[in-house]
DNA sequence: GCCATATCGTTTATCGATAATTGATAAAAA
DNA sequence: TTTTTATCAATTATCGATAAACGATATGGC
């Protein structure tokens, strides 16, 4: 047992960075927990854990210097985005279906954003300047082949619309869905053209504006369809492993 | 701070029934946590626990000779639904906008259920059987005027279609509403049509027979936002308090 | 040799205690 | 009197340790 320290100490120093590379959002809150969410759901969707990997909390704990408790509170949190599967007293994996599930969130954010959309637009909620804004930023990122600002950029466009939708319970689950780190790895994909998927933000804005909130629904979900059916961003990364 | 300790311990022995009735989940797993939040989910739902009542963790935990841990988990769960909130350090609260939340998760479940029908349709991979079966069960409960029983078909019903779009997270998001317990509370509210509530179920078992998926999601979503409009159960229950 | 059973190690689930943070209160200064 | 600051109390977030559960392994009976 303690002859993994010194393997894990090391690892320990270059974790720091990404320990305190806080993505977005204030890290005033519920640090640890937090963080470690972050890290974990990093090296998951990045590749570092493949799928089937046990994730031992006491070990994870170590690793970062903390007690068992937030590291299982951020599994815990994990596993309702379905990234990880635990079973009752048999520990933690990296979800098996990994690719599949990668693919899977297209189908949710799909559900949800399509019913988001709907409401905003029925409600006629939506700050269709904020999306132009944002819009804007897209494509200002995909020229400079920014995939960290496009990500932001998206990001911030799609929580506006479901945020519009006034329905609180709908943003908790779609935020739960950790869309701002998945949306970078989506970026990953060799093959994307980055300048054609700031673009297609256009259509949705359209949509919205004509007031329809049957169509603004149906683009809002095909927005997602079309995501789904690009090759595993996962595959790709492992490209250097 | 020992001169609760008779009054926690007195209403420990009425909240022992309340605590080993298990739903329907078996209770193999995860007992405490998962015990812990359905015995604070009825309490909320059922108005025992008021908007903005503040929820502290080990009062919680004492009052069921628990630890801190399993209480702490529990309300990170029900945070999930958006039924407490709870601000970083300053604790958790049932959340104020209740009755609001609990007329939210209708959109929720439609923007689910909806996707969920048209990918099970499309798939062609809901057990046609299986539902005609549940919605006798409705009609039969409906008869008997059993709210338990119907609601317990109506999930099951739900959740058949859920679980035949073949995507787990959806499935899981789903499932993390915590339907179980919300359908009995519904049903609960006065002047609803028990009867009229089972067969309209009746129509989603068509439109997915129909093989047509726009029209069998579409329905999907209007029997939700049928549910939509009722008065807040909430309101109702208070009657015995 | 094969199957049933007991023991063992590993890991989770839970516990009890501590550290740290926040809001409120009270005291002191202007 | 008002404002500022220091202290307090309450509660969360975290910790370290223990207990219980599960799978694997070893042991004994057949």
């Amino acid at each position: 047992m303690t002859e993994d320290m010194s393997e894990l100490r090391s690892e320990r120093a270059s974790e720091a960075i990404e320990f305190k590379t806080g993505s977005d959002t204030d890290f005033v809150n519920s640090p640890l927990r937090q963080r470690l969410k972050d890290v974990l759901l990093r090296r998951i969707l990045g590749g570092a854990y493949k799928a089937g990997d046990r994730l031992v909390e006491l070990k994870i704990a170590q690793e970062f210097g903390t007690s068992q408790a937030p590291v299982r509170e951020a599994l815990r949190d994990l596993e309702a985005t379905g990234l990880v599967i635990s079973k009752p007293r048999r520990g933690t994996y990296v979800a098996e279906v990994l690719s599949e599930g990668l693919r899977e969130i297209y189908a949710v954010r799909g559900a949800l954003e399509e019913q988001a959309t709907r409401l905003a637009t029925v409600r006629q909620s939506c700050d269709l300047a904020m999306l132009e804004l944002e819009l804007q930023g897209m494509r200002v990122a995909a020229a400079a082949d920014d995939l960290t600002s496009l990500a932001e950029h998206s990001v911030k466009f799609h929580r506006a619309i479901v945020e519009a939708a006034g329905n609180r319970l709908l943003t908790n689950l779609w935020a739960s869905l950790n869309i701002e780190t998945r949306t970078t790895i989506t970026l990953l994909v060799d093959g994307i053209d980055l300048m054609e998927a700031a673009n297609s933000h256009r259509q949705i804005i359209d949509a919205i504006a004509s007031g329809d909130s049957e169509r603004a629904s149906r683009v809002a979900r095909e927005h997602q369809e079309n995501f789904e059916r690009l090759p595993t961003p996962n595959t790709k990364l492992r490209k250097d492993t």
